[in-house]
DNA sequence: GTTAAACTAACGACCGTTCGGTAGGCTAAT
DNA sequence: ATTAGCCTACCGAACGGTCGTTAGTTTAAC
């Protein structure tokens, strides 16, 4: 990827994130790129494009993050852990991408969007896969394999939109407290109603 | 509030959770409701305002919920565990409206965007207060109130991105889950680094 | 000379908003 | 009882502006 494609690239998601997608025009990543807005178009199909091969990246680069984090890991509770902890640790440090990943999904055309979520449904599968391992072996609870998984990853995902980087906590500390959180409430028979309703 | 302009508010209501504010013209949330893109502006002074008026109603009706739910309830835990069934209910049964209180806050004017904040961490406040009066009384783990009140409301905001009408699960089968999950993960020592890193 | 990478200029579409007008009902004075 | 005036609720048409995109051209490097 040349200079230039890298530079709108970056310019367009710290745009995307700070103003969103429909908000932010060609010619405002123009001026932040440093050039004229139909030189965009040199690199990018459209502006739809860009916003793809954005969502894209963030997708295939988290995948490719959460399999490195558990290919050396064995024990179904030591791989939740890995799991959860890299997940914090891409959504803290690669922040913008995700929190568009997460919200401008409707930006994308019909069938962009199918990629992203077919992506993104994969993602969810390999921690459906964990929960489904654990509850089996009995460390787990024995809950809906998808809910919990719903709630594992927004939980952890939120942090990316209150993180502050140089803030108060580090992305460690965060994630040490998210591990612990979802282990408890995995281990925990957290799911079916209450005794007393 | 008139007949007319309380369609033209369920209409975009309607449309900005499904398409989103900015992807929703005024013509769409006119031919919605029956009426011409004109006459929206007899009931409303702008779409900036429109919107408004949807987050500011949303928000003032989820925080006298909340009070409500509170009123009559003694001791800690059970406030908690009904301030999180009432927060998971009022997020499922006005699934919309709060989607778009969490998604297009940034399609208000600047002084309207701190209005609704404003609303906004009052009632994040509320279960802070919460969350300090169990630890202090040792009911709670000993962590930071702040962070563990975004966890809860986000976990629990989040169903209602993925709750559907009529689907598998119940409204009170949701608000069971989450109820036991955070009660549990509250209990726990969940906060703080691992023993072994 | 070729080609990559940028430029200037313009296009058509659509947007939120405004303006002037009108139909119909209510009120009050004649 | 009629009529004049006003108010509510809406309409049709247009405006200024911005948008994403395209076309054609220039620049600079090899």
């Amino acid at each position: 990827m040349s200079d230039m494609k890298t530079i709108i690239k970056s310019v367009a998601i710290d745009l995307f994130f700070r103003k969103g997608y429909f908000a932010t025009s060609i010619s405002d990543i123009a001026s932040g790129s440093g050039i004229q807005k139909a030189s965009i178009y040199y690199h990018y199909a459209s502006k739809e494009d860009l916003l793809f091969h954005i969502l894209e990246s963030t997708m295939d680069d988290l995948t490719d993050y959460l399999r490195r984090c558990l290919a050396a890991v064995d024990g179904i509770e030591s791989r939740m852990r890995a799991a959860v902890r890299g997940h914090v640790r891409f959504h803290l440090e690669r922040q913008k991408e995700n929190f568009i990943a997460n919200s401008e999904l409707r930006g994308l055309s019909a069938e962009h969007y199918r990629t992203i979520v077919k992506k993104r449904d994969a993602y969810e599968r390999i921690f459906q896969d964990l929960i489904r391992d654990g509850s089996r072996a009995g460390v787990f609870t024995d809950g809906d394999a998808k809910i919990l998984s719903y709630a594992i990853l927004t939980l952890c995902t939120a942090g990316a939109s209150w993180y502050k980087t140089g803030g108060r906590l580090t992305v460690e500390a965060i994630a040490d407290i998210y591990e612990n959180f979802i282990i408890n409430g995995l281990k925990q028979g957290c799911i079916g109603p209450l005794e007393g309703g």
